[in-house]
Formats: C-alpha cells, sequence, structure tokens
RNA sequence: GGGGAGAUACCAAAGUGGCCAACUGGGGCAGACUGUAAAUCUGCUGGCUUAUGCCUUCGUAGGUUCGAAUCCUGCUCUCCCCA
C-alpha cells in the first residue's frame, strides 16, 4: 500500500491525499461503507460502485469468521472474489465486538474467548489468529487486534486496557509479518491508538505505534459514549504525534459534522454504520439537515429526497413516497434510504477533499457543520 | 315469527362490584441509533401545558349501592341459529 499526500491546508490541519492497492485508489478523505458480513446492507454492489461511489468498505472478521466461516472464504479465493467485489476492502479485527459483545466475552492475556452470538458456541480470538484469519478473508488493509474500552472507563481501566491492546499489537506485527497473503495481491496492517479520554495515555498509545511503522494508523475507541468535543481534543493529541505522511483512520465516527470537523483535525478515513442503519430506521443527511422521513410532515411533500444530491434516488423519489414506503413497512424505503445516505456521505467528503485542494475549506467547513447537523 | 349471543377508547380485544382512565395487539404520533447480535429498540396514544391531582368516559335512559365498564329495568342497534 501506498500513500501519497497531495496537499494540506493551510488554515486547519486537513489533508488530501491518495491511497494505493493492489486493488485500486481511495482518494482522501475518504469515507467507507461497513459491510459487516460482506454485505452493505440494503445496498447492492452496483448501486456502491456506480451511484454511492465508494471506493472501499469494510468487512467484519468476527462476523466473517462465524459466517460463512473460513472454509468457504478460503475456497472461494478470498472474499473480493466471495462477495464480487473488486474494489478495496478493509477488515476490523473484531476488536469492537470485544466491547460490544462484552457481555460475552472473556478477556485474558492471550486473547479474547467469545460465545458466538449465533449459536452460543464458543470461540478464542487471539492476536495470531486473527491474523490469520484476516490474511484468509483477504482485505487489503487489516486491523489490529484490540480492545476498544467503553467511553466511561476510568483511569486505571483504560491504562490496563491499552497495556492489553499495545501486548496484542505487538503479537499481530509479529504474526502478520511472518505469514504471507494467500490470494496474490498485497495487504497491510494499521495499528490502533487507544487511550480512551486520558491525554497522557493517547498520547503514550500513538507514540507507542509509530514504532512498527505500518503503512497507516487508525484512532480506536472514541464514539462510544464520551462527548463529541473530548473526541476531538483525543484526535487532536494523538494527531499531532503521528507521522503526516501515512493516512490516519478514525475508527466508527460519524456523523456528517463529526466528519467535517475531524477531516480539519486531520484524519483521512473513516468509516460508521450511521448511513446505513439510521438510515434503515429513516434518518436521512442531507446538505440541508437531517430529516426523520417517518415524520408526518413529510407525508404530502413530493418534492425530491434530495433535489441536489448525487445519487439517482434523490431526485427520482419525492420525500412523501419515502415516507410511504417507510410507513407501509415496505423495504424498498430502508434501501433508497441508504443508498442516498451513503451517496451523501461521499458526496461529503469528495466536496470536503475539492475544498482543500482549492484552498477554502475552512469557510466551507464551518458553513457545512451548521447546514447538516440541523433538524429539519 | 321463534330461540340465542352481543354492544368497551381509532380498530381488534381483555376486564364481569372498589387494586379501572381501563390488560394486550394493531394502527397513529414522537424519540434513540457512531470500527452493525439492529429493516432494531424506546416512549406516548380521553381532556386538563406539570401531576402520588382534578374532570369526562365502557350503546342509551334510568335504578340499586358508600362505590358500577361490571348488578337490575326500559329503549336502540348488531350478529347467529331455526322457520
Amino acid at each position: 500500500m501506498d500513500f501519497k499526500l497531495l496537499k494540506t491546508d493551510t488554515q486547519t490541519s486537513a489533508r488530501a491525499g491518495v491511497i494505493t492497492t493492489d486493488h485500486g485508489q481511495i482518494e482522501t478523505p475518504i469515507f467507507m461503507p461497513v459491510g459487516t458480513v460482506g454485505s452493505v446492507k440494503g445496498v447492492s454492489h452496483r448501486e456502491l460502485e456506480n451511484d454511492i461511489n465508494a471506493q472501499i468498505i469494510l468487512g467484519n472478521t468476527y462476523h466473517l469468521y462465524l459466517r460463512p466461516g473460513l472454509d468457504v472464504l478460503k475456497q472461494a479465493g478470498g472474499l473480493h472474489k466471495f462477495s464480487s467485489w473488486e474494489r478495496p476492502i478493509l477488515t476490523d479485527s473484531g476488536g469492537y465486538q470485544v466491547f460490544s459483545l462484552a457481555d460475552m466475552r472473556k478477556l485474558t492475556a492471550q486473547g479474547a474467548s467469545f460465545r458466538s452470538h449465533i449459536d452460543g458456541s464458543p470461540h478464542l480470538f487471539t492476536p495470531e489468529n486473527v491474523m490469520d484469519i484476516q490474511r484468509t478473508i483477504g482485505a487489503d488493509i487489516v486491523m489490529a487486534f484490540d480492545e476498544c474500552p467503553p467511553g466511561d472507563a476510568d483511569y486505571e481501566y483504560a491504562r490496563k486496557s491499552l497495556d492489553l491492546t499495545e501486548k496484542w499489537l505487538e503479537r499481530c506485527v509479529q504474526r502478520f509479518d511472518t505469514t504471507e497473503p494467500l490470494y496474490g495481491h498485497s495487504q497491510t496492517l494499521f495499528p490502533i491508538v487507544q487511550g480512551c479520554v486520558y491525554p497522557d495515555l493517547r498520547k503514550r498509545a500513538a507514540e507507542n505505534v509509530q514504532k512498527y511503522n505500518r503503512d497507516g494508523y487508525a484512532i480506536g475507541g472514541l464514539s462510544v459514549g464520551e462527548p463529541a468535543e473530548v473526541m476531538y481534543q483525543m484526535v487532536e493529541v494523538v494527531n499531532s504525534i503521528l507521522p503526516k505522511n501515512k493516512p490516519r483512520y478514525l475508527m466508527g465516527v460519524g456523523t456528517p459534522e463529526n466528519i467535517l470537523e475531524s477531516i480539519a483535525l486531520g484524519i483521512d478515513m473513516f468509516d460508521c454504520v450511521m448511513p446505513t442503519r439510521n438510515g434503515r430506521n429513516g434518518m436521512l443527511f442531507t446538505s440541508e439537515g437531517i430529516i426523520n422521513i417517518r415524520n408526518k410532515k413529510w407525508q404530502t411533500d413530493f418534492s425530491p429526497i434530495d433535489p441536489f444530491g448525487p445519487t439517482f434516488v434523490d431526485s427520482r423519489y419525492s420525500k412523501a413516497y419515502l415516507r410511504h414506503l417507510f410507513i407501509a413497512g415496505e423495504m424498498l424505503g430502508p434501501q433508497i434510504a441508504s443508498i442516498h445516505n451513503l451517496g451523501f456521505y461521499l458526496w461529503l467528503v469528495k466536496e470536503a477533499r475539492k475544498h482543500i485542494v482549492e484552498g477554502d475549506f475552512l469557510p466551507w467547513k464551518n458553513a457545512m457543520v451548521k447546514k447538516v447537523s440541523k433538524r429539519l
């Protein structure tokens, strides 16, 4: 993997760049749609490629390991071939499931033992086998196995958790660097900076990950319950330490506002379930603000969903029709909303990139933040 | 013509003397959702701007009772069976 920094903003820390992988290029800053089990829920590949212009999507190690399982993935020739997705893929390590499935796992120095949320069967994730699983999945970018502690973790817990994440990182790198990709394209490993909401821990973590000299670095453990302001402070602390010539990936973030502010702080990559999950639940993100399409106020609003939006659904379908689909429980509703939201997210980061390159990012960003966070 | 059953809030449907402004489901209205156990979950749904408070409600008109959606009587309407 290669990263070229094309432009750094003069008024903010925003950057525009290009990542090159064996499956193609990614223009940063970028938003990566989440496709946990090898599918961006409710959205077809054709729509992802042609309408949304997704340049890279996510998969999840834990979920793909349980279903369809490693045998199937291996026989298929990896996730790219299995799912017929020829652009880049990034897989999360299952570290987030250490957090979200906390009541079904146990942490030890060795790793994390899970009970499957599907059938209750026991499984052990270690830094080593998580690297092996991600080799089998075959993502272009694979993530280190970490612990993602909750946003309200106290200092003692946060410190111990970071100790664990750092030990696991050492083992992840060791394993990754002594194994080979299985399908003829190269893979790269991103470490994850943890440390909760404690600046000194974040600082220590950001310094620690650099000794492995990887192609990119991620910031994890944010947007897990802490206030947005605290998240921005942590991003600032970490980004002041991470090398400038490597992409920085803020995991799991976020709202359009979060993304714009984090781009200004020097983040290059984002992923979040919000455009798809909230979309399925009737929430539309637009350049004019946030819409709950189920609300009665849209019942007879026959104007397009988003007249200047980038995807075909934006101009083709009206708000009233989309509301009707949601109220009637038609699955087309969530599909349209997901396509719209992803199209908007990709449009937003593309615009941000354009303004970084053109040199007027800051005023554009400030005006945009105001608009996108408004409730309509 | 004869016999039987029933009328409860937007709909369906519990409740058959006080714990009933009334279970539950649907519908409606609103909210939540940030490296996806989510096409999920939560709240409200007679009125009074808030209520452990007040007022009006269980077809309708009366009655019994300290107290009635619940018991009694008349009326209206609906459904089923037999002719």
